[in-house]
DNA sequence: CCAATAGTGTCTGTGAGACAGTATGTC
DNA sequence: GACATACTGTCTCACAGACACTATTGG
């Protein structure tokens, strides 16, 4: 064991003198604008020896020794930089390392996915949202930030099924129509209201407001998401899938 | 960006000269045996500097960015180093990383988790098999490692209830009792003997093989894994917890 | 009154849970 | 035949899906 460890870098005196990968942290970050779903981008810088000039990315960056405590920390300041967002939902995603994602060398990164409420986003100017259509982005992004997003999607896609990830792409208040619309925009198939409500209701997972959203038709009661936002898990998934 | 970049350590000619955190992986690897989940553990070497010195702790190291092309050939390499197995259930767990996890500085691990099956396991002399019991390990563990496999052991128990994955630990071919003592050994609780059939079966995951199983009693039908060995989802859990 | 959307009730099907009952081997 | 364990059938209950029905607003 202490041959290995030395075999891979580790000197007798316990010195730390061997390559180590470049090491980073990207987020994506989800919200619903326009009755889409979208994720926000950044652009690459252009200077000398940047990799992927100019191309578009996800927000993200190098781990700060100095300033980060730790990962999720690292991914919450990085999501509060963009957005000014400080509490969302943020979830680790996984993890994505090999020798030749990044040009300038070995390099691994730890992706983080965020759910937030469209209005919450005050953008610093390089970002901007960009719509999901088909369950896909149709831009290219550098590195390997492709393979990330859509494991994204797939993950959000996935725990939409039994859970009440959603809740969290809500404004403060909301209606549940409005909710059930935010589950069909993710999962991209419309979905039973009478079956809807009664698993949402049932879940304890909002409560009424005083309060109703009014228009040209039959007002509906408006919800807020209760406090303690764990998210809720279903035993069941919507429609068996085929 | 540049700017942000820059503050991070990034010169402008591109120089990566910023401290870089530790980067290791470390491996979950699950069997049954005696009746029991069980986790590889090994102890840790004793040598200068080493931290936490003759400490279990979960098999890993740190990337070898000369040997390893990605993160996931480094967990399977770590594996295939301490068991001699190759192709077995390796799925991403997640990543850890702080300022103060190791304390020889700012450090990140990936984490991976894998089934074997427990006559698959020829072991180097530094690892052994620990029991799981009551859903935790009674050994303290090195780093954060405790964290890391009680994180291992919810996501094996959570999965377990809506997919096959235990189908992973078991031997190449097996009856249907076999597999439920097995589920029912890492859920902690017994399962509907009918039930469980049925769901087994409509999965369409396993298929019979021409042997039975013999004893004092009635035979019971052998089966062995499907080709194409993805593990299924299925739509309900079991019991639904209380 | 009509249009439009909110919200409820009713019927049916599926599959889990419980548990009894049958099948097939050894001793 | 006794036993032990494998396997099947039957009944009930919970809940999703489908869809019709009622409720409540603005115009």
């Amino acid at each position: 064991m202490a041959g290995e460890a030395r075999a891979e870098g580790l000197g007798k005196a316990g010195q730390l003198d061997f390559p180590r990968p470049l090491t980073t942290v990207d987020v994506v970050i989800f919200a619903i604008l326009d009755d889409r779903l979208g994720v926000l981008l950044v652009q690459r810088p252009a200077g000398d020896g940047e990799p992927f000039p100019l191309s578009l990315a996800l927000p993200g960056g190098f781990v700060d020794v100095a300033k980060d405590r730790d990962l999720a920390a690292c991914a919450a300041r990085k999501l509060k930089e963009k957005t000014g967002v400080t509490s969302p939902y943020l979830e680790q995603l996984g993890s994505w390392g090999s020798a030749v994602r990044d040009p300038r060398g070995w390099s691994a990164t730890h992706a983080y996915f965020a759910l937030i409420p469209e209005e919450a986003g005050v953008l610093t100017p390089d970002a901007r949202w960009f719509p999901i259509r088909d369950g896909r982005l149709k831009e290219r992004l550098a590195f390997d930030h492709g393979d990330i997003l859509a494991t994204a999607i797939q993950r959000l896609r996935n725990k939409v099924e039994y859970t009440s990830l959603p809740a969290y792409l809500m404004p403060a208040e909301f209606t549940l129509p409005d909710l059930q619309r935010v589950y069909e925009i993710v999962l991209d198939r419309p979905l039973e209201k009478s079956a809807f409500r009664t698993r949402i209701l049932s879940a304890d997972m909002i409560e009424p407001v005083a309060k109703m959203r009014r228009g040209p038709n039959r007002p509906a009661q408006l919800y807020r998401l209760k406090k303690g936002r764990e998210p809720v898990y279903f035993v069941r998934t919507f429609n068996p899938p085929e």
